[in-house]
DNA sequence: GCTCCCATTAATGCATACATTAACGGATAC
DNA sequence: GTATCCGTTAATGTATGCATTAATGGGAGC
């Protein structure tokens, strides 16, 4: 019936450590060997080598050869590489919707996000906005298609995550970015392709500026 | 001395496996389980899984539950992805590299790698001139700087690679891509931004069109 | 002849055993 | 007191054993 099949565990202890990691609760520069992973995952140390292996090729942990795998800092450098290539594939990948000519149905789950957005902010909850901002970008990329543009974006916000969440709460209110992603819904709808790209390369680019100066500022070398 | 670990098993397995891959004696759709992965690498099915996560996670591989490995057909649709990713990563790459006005010694290995493509356009040895069409790009994203940009590249590149080989033969010598080089190396050198760009996005949007047309010419489904 | 069921087979996922080898610490020489 | 050497410890890399479970084939029932 369900199409789920029964969760490994390996994939159980991929899925665990990657939240472990966003949520901070293994911070930057937290290492820790396999069998000390596999003691607190309560498992033995193959699966736990398995997810470490993705989880290396996701680029949330080094694996040091004797002093086991270390979750991997985020350091200014890292997020202006990160940054750059979004800037790259984000715009290009709504652009392309926009010139496909988007039906209300394709735009009511970005009409949803920004809305949330909206109300988040008016809430001043930050963790909902964060969230409701994650799934305004996921969505506009799988109406884009390109699953490998997908998952190469995911992997590159999963990385930027904890340097994201960090810094919110240092900066002012995004009312900024919240109207960005209107704007972006707007030109969308209209089929504005350049406009389209344009405001979403400055929302981007803005995004990028106003986070590494809070990571300059605070001097957060690495997070 | 050398700061070369010693290779494991896991890592001979995974670089074999992918060369294998790339030559094509593993062909696309080529299935095969652990065991007998195993047994022609001459070691246990410890090392070769660990390479086949990896090759899985690098879009070469996929791992089907009961089944084993099975290398990935190439479709039509899947270069589709990859040249759409490409044109918007690779154009931007080579602008900054104008926009920060490389030197003639940050130039020479493209230089290189041109009149390499040059020389074996003349002696029609397609595979050198691939391999020096590799080395121009990649060469061109180290000089940009941005680790993961180069990483996710040459992944999508790898993935590609056997397409491309394939439909190398079936098209007119590629005089147009070693131009397209040759004026890229002379805009990058001018500290020519924006034609950079221009010239490089046509220069993807071209190779993707033709391999696009040689793989529904001749009906090549899948590669 | 066709379909369904069951037994056999074998691949996977995981645990565990083991050899290797790097890191650490203490003891000794100076 | 310091530096060096060596023995101990422990983590990794790999092999192997084992339970589970899906796929396959044959036989029975219709």
């Amino acid at each position: 019936m369900s199409p789920v099949t029964k969760p490994s565990r390996a994939e159980d202890a991929h899925d665990r450590l990657r939240d472990e990691i966003r949520a901070n609760r293994m911070p930057p520069g937290f290492q820790a060997t396999e069998p000390e992973i596999a003691l607190r995952l309560g498992m033995s140390r193959t699966p736990v080598r398995e997810a470490l292996i993705r989880l290396e090729a996701e680029g949330l942990v080094e694996l040091i050869p004797r002093h086991g795998a270390r979750v991997l800092p985020i350091r200014a450098d890292d997020m202006r590489e990160i940054y750059d290539i979004l800037t790259a594939l984000e715009p290009e990948a709504a652009a392309q919707v926009a010139a496909r000519g988007p039906s209300e149905a394709d735009l009511a789950p970005l009409e949803a996000a920004t809305r949330d957005m909206e109300a988040a902010l008016a809430k001043s909850d930050l963790d909902m906005w964060a969230e409701a901002d994650d799934r305004f970008h996921l969505t506009l990329l799988e109406l884009q298609g390109n699953r490998r543009l997908t998952g190469i974006v995911t992997a590159l916000y999963d990385q930027a995550h904890r340097a994201r969440v960090f810094t919110m709460r240092l900066r002012a209110p995004p009312h900024q970015s919240t109207q960005d992603h209107r704007a972006i819904v707007d030109h969308l709808r209209a089929g504005n392709v350049d406009a389209t790209r344009t405001v979403f390369r400055q929302h981007r680019q803005r995004a990028a500026t106003e986070l590494l100066d809070i990571l300059e500022t605070y001097k957060l070398g690495h997070l």
